[in-house]
DNA sequence: CGAATTGTTGAATATTCTCAACAGAGGTGG
DNA sequence: CCACCTCTGTTGAGAATATTCAACAATTCG
């Protein structure tokens, strides 16, 4: 826990601007300032467990937090990934349907529920970009219905990494430069990656070894990849022109 | 095209309650009946196209709808059902990012584009009311991305045949007889369950004969199911607990 | 520096897919 | 009304793909 200092702390926000906060004013930034609190967490701490309830929405600031389900027998599929401006934990509803759990060193901004239920009702705009945002996330979790039912595992770490290569934090992609390469860190482990995926560990290394080998990616260490050419890997992807909202 | 008598024929609708008109009072009703029309189709005909904007939001009265994704190479995947009282299209876009197809003979309920977001803007319940679906169609895909990343064959059909128990529309499915012998058309081909579940139809095929021969689930002809103890199918079908939205 | 975690690679196995043949149901026209 | 055709579903045999088990390398952390 991680407390920042109270006066301007939303106004000076990093993702002031593209986060959902980006639907008020700069008063009404003042008035979430006061109920807004920020809290770091490490890779593998839970922020979120479908056993209770939480007790607050948060936004990602920094880093990339995992949604996901394990069944009774230890089979663990993620259900989607948050980066920073993407919104945790649900309206009007305290329950949450699954877990969630930091993927790298997270820094997020917490609202108490109450409090954030009577700024979404004192402010429709906001609503109405969660909402979209909702739907979003509706998009990019069909997106990978379509990758985790046809795809094969080649296909899979392909999409995987395109996907990495837009939304990576460190990296700033642009549409203008598709063509350049993609320098960017891996968010998660290989386990990881393999819960995305609905494939097993050495699956996705074989893959990565693969496409190493075919010199569509090159692995500078186990973690770090250069793209040479996006739209090489994106067609190995399966060229489905996916969004990844 | 089979336009309804126009008066009272929302007052009257079959889901008049359980769909999200029923946040709607009598005399809101009314004025809704004037916007509306309903629109039959026979299985394999398009409701909605990711090539083409939607001219309207629709209700399913009737029947299962199936939203797909197809590539390239002709591979598909369904991404989900729409059953009676679900909602087809999206708000504040008319873009659509995949495609709408009849599974069955289906009955639906259009509202033009326009006239529904006013309509949505005079009456924040309903906006409310199409969140919350939205935010189940979110959970609904992602038990799906559980299924289709971690269970295998067998499970994937079983965790079909538990969701049509529940959801096919001509059984009348409650938490009371949860024990009891459920009986039931499946609306789906098995090509169409093998898009769903993310197989072969082949393998779709084994898998419900394999059921059968062992007293899970008793194949009355190929499209008819009895379920005789419906525990026993949650079990082999992973028991998750799945809630299917 | 040593232990633990993370990642890679190989060989054998299991699962699912592909290709192919055939059976049953449903619809159409003679 | 039946013969025929098509579409849907079933089953088998062989092939492809991904998994499992296992050993080992590389990296990180204390």
């Amino acid at each position: 826990m991680n407390e920042r200092s109270q006066k301007s702390r939303c106004a000076n926000c990093a993702i002031r601007h593209r986060a959902i906060c980006g639907a008020l004013s700069n008063e009404e930034i003042q008035s979430l300032s006061r109920i807004a609190h920020s809290r770091t967490l490490s890779p593998g701490e839970t922020l979120m467990s479908d056993a209770e309830p939480t007790e607050y929405f948060a936004n990602v600031i920094s880093g990339v937090v995992k949604l996901l389900k394990t069944s009774a027998d230890g089979r663990q599929q993620i259900l989607g990934l948050l980066f920073p401006t993407d919104f945790l934990g649900r309206a009007y509803s305290a329950e949450n349907p699954y877990f969630a759990e930091a993927a790298t060193d997270v820094e997020i901004c917490c609202f108490p529920h109450q409090a954030f239920e009577k700024l979404l009702a004192d402010h429709p705009g906001l609503e109405r970009r969660l909402f979209e945002r909702t739907l979003s996330e509706l998009d990019a979790a069909r997106e990978w219905l379509f990758v985790l039912g046809r795809a094969s595992a080649e296909e899979k770490v392909a999409s995987f990494l395109n996907m990495m290569a837009r939304r990576a934090p460190n990296l700033d992609y642009t549409e203008d430069n598709a063509e350049a390469p993609a320098h960017f860190l891996l968010p998660l482990t290989r386990p990881d990656i393999a819960d995305f995926l609905g494939l097993t560990n050495e699956t996705v290394s074989r893959q990565f070894s693969k496409l190493n080998k075919r010199g569509i990616i090159r692995l500078v260490t186990s973690r770090e990849v250069v793209v040479p050419h996006l739209p090489r890997l994106a067609e190995t992807a399966g060229q489905t022109e996916l969004e990844f909202a």
